[in-house]
DNA sequence: CGGGACTTTGATATTTCTCAAACAATGTGG
DNA sequence: CCACATTGTTTGAGAAATATCAAAGTCCCG
């Protein structure tokens, strides 16, 4: 173990997310990691895509968080989504774009592109299980902030997030990092940072969540999924 | 104008939104319109798309409205998007399935399947317009619910909906058809029935929207984008 | 015409927001 | 390495939005 490798444990966060979503050749792999030596950064607070920008191609996460957020005219902020490593983002097989959306950078970001799918059954089976699952994220999202208050919004939306990680291998047990504040938290799941404090206190009261500095970890995943009925994407999905 | 074409006036709206989206060929109107014709019907009430069931090809829905849902534990419904004429409800590009989420036919329905695009640039490019489309109402969906209050919330879903009916020639002037009940509108807006009610009412005395029988209407379009800084989608997507 | 499904209304409860301030952590320039 | 500025967290008190419960009214279908 050469001392770099352990320092960026999660260079290959999209090989390893696409390996666990569809069958890949050794090709594929090759492809994929070709790619990801061809890394660039971008700094934290940077936006990647802006309101009518020229969307670029295919670009996939290898490290740090992102967010996909709408601004409104009076100022309020809506997150839509987060981008976690392994990610890809742009046009999800299809070119048209018309985001009123952009995606900012949170931490510090090593980025890659994405390899053509073109001839791989395993890439494009492996790119369309990603595009399901950000649906499925979306409308887990529309689903938590329409129907559940504001303890069951935070449970599931950790237990979400956790699973995420899970997949490119950045949960270690139960803990996992958490780069993000209270108020973009609050932001994402339509609430106040006040009241997510309030309720996060609350979580961590009855046992089930700590957040400390920026490290989360959820001590009792079985009781908090139970809670709010939570049901994992994955078995659906990894193979 | 025969009767038939009168008391049918939609059921060419596949080839129709279509046609607004991307540029078509004659081929292509004629692949649509051959699609059109081998129609079928599905009852009110019934579920198209059950949790964990075979997923079937692409359909396109040419009259009545649908919707997408998604039943929690505890016996609430969130209704994650509308299915309205001209959608295409299927895999969207992914062949991929992990849907925990139902579509239910509101009113009688009357679908076709879609024709495959296969060497059509225009079809292929109207259906990622459309796919592209979808996402944004999506995006939608969760800024409205995550951001917005009662009043805006009815009225930003307003206009996105006549928009969409108007792309197919379903709005006439600033009227449509309005089958849904004001729990549907709770379950989708993440609020109660009481409350729709109460809500719409308001927007009634403010002279914003009219809602009578299984029609509503929108008499001052302008102050009511304004009042929640509504964006048609529209404009970035039709050709 | 009767009955079920929707809508409307009222009164009260609960959740979440707002405002304001103190406190803690974190980073930065000297 | 300190002092300060900035950003994020925590707390309290009161206000506003929305939910809940219950009942009456209305509409539409058969």
């Amino acid at each position: 173990m050469t001392p770099t490798a352990v320092a960026n444990p999660n260079r290959a966060a999209l090989s390893l997310r696409l390996s666990r979503l569809a069958a890949l050749t050794d090709d594929d792999r090759r492809k994929l990691a070709a790619a990801e030596r061809d890394q660039f950064r971008v700094p934290a607070r940077r936006e990647l895509v802006g309101e009518d920008n020229e969307y670029w191609d295919r670009r996939a996460l290898l490290s740090g968080w992102a967010c996909e957020q709408r601004i409104l005219r009076n100022g309020q902020r809506q997150i839509l989504n987060f981008v976690l490593p392994g990610d890809v983002i742009g046009p999800g097989g299809h070119r048209a774009r018309l985001a009123t959306t952009t995606i900012l950078a949170i931490t510090d970001l090593t980025m890659c592109s994405v390899p053509d799918g073109e001839g791989s059954v395993g890439l494009v089976d492996g790119y369309a299980r990603g595009m399901a699952l950000k649906e499925h994220h979306l409308q887990a999202q529309i689903t938590r902030i329409g129907r559940m208050n504001a303890y069951e919004r935070l449970a599931d939306w950790l237990l979400e997030t956790s699973d995420r990680l899970a997949l490119v291998g950045l949960a270690n047990g139960d803990q996992f990092a958490f780069p993000i504040t209270q108020e973009m938290l609050a932001d994402a799941l339509g609430l106040t940072s006040v009241h997510v404090n309030r309720t996060l206190k609350a979580l961590h009261r009855d046992g089930l969540v700590i957040v400390s500095g920026k490290k989360a970890s959820l001590p009792d995943r079985e009781r908090l999924a139970m809670l709010v009925d939570y049901r994992p994407a994955g078995a659906n999905v990894t193979c």
